[in-house]
DNA sequence: CCTTCACGCGTAGCGAGTCTACGGATACCC
DNA sequence: GGGTATCCGTAGACTCGCTACGCGTGAAGG
């Protein structure tokens, strides 16, 4: 898949895998990587970033742990966050349809 | 939509709608605009660069002429072109079910 | 006559956001 | 002791669509 067609939709991406419960960081990513069938393996690099901008505009939260001497920064969604991702699941409907109208193979006329 | 949500998409886009027949730039953003419904109106400084970007890479050709006392540079596709628009089609329906997956409204568990 | 709008081309620079490439630490297995 | 998996993070480069310009013609309307 191509690296930049993510753009705009990295945020709805986590905000989705959050839906499914809290998650932090590394096992968002693998997450992400297993329902995709390893379509989908982003860098740390990309995530951890896009994480806290999600925080700071308030769509997620997070709490630290220690899990096996390991430091652990679990997100969940909060309510704006639930909110976002309802609108982002609209849009992504919106933007398919949009474009695919005029890229979906359409049928060589007979 | 999202503005930066074509992102990677806008080469394909513009390919598409030079399948449908040789266009120059303004008709192209026309084209584009009436067959979204009004939710593509994407300003020039986006697909003149695009589409110069486009025949750099040997995807379309261009061609001047004078229509009524203005100059209109007409592109159409080149096979190389067509080939890669029947790659971006793919690409685009891979893509789409990839973060479908996670973006499409699944039903409210009941 | 002269303003305004549709037509039609183009470039320069910004800005957002993803990626590459690092760095650091712990636990477990061989 | 060394390699691999787990887990966090930052700095800088880079891509590419967008904003904001600039230039010119033709038709319509006051």
């Amino acid at each position: 898949m191509k690296a930049d067609a993510l753009r705009g939709h990295l945020d709805a991406l986590l905000l989705a895998v959050l839906d499914d419960g809290p998650r932090h960081g590394y096992a968002i990513i693998e997450a992400l990587q297993a329902r995709s069938g390893g379509a989908l393996s982003l860098p740390t690099g990309t995530v951890y970033p896009a994480l806290r901008r999600l925080e700071r505009a308030g769509y997620v939260e997070s709490t630290w742990s220690t899990v096996g001497g390991r430091e652990r920064r679990t997100y969940q969604l909060t309510t704006a966050g639930r909110k976002t991702l309802a609108a982002e699941r609209s849009s992504w409907a919106e933007f398919t349809a949009t474009i695919g109208a005029f890229l979906t193979p359409r049928p060589v006329n007979p």
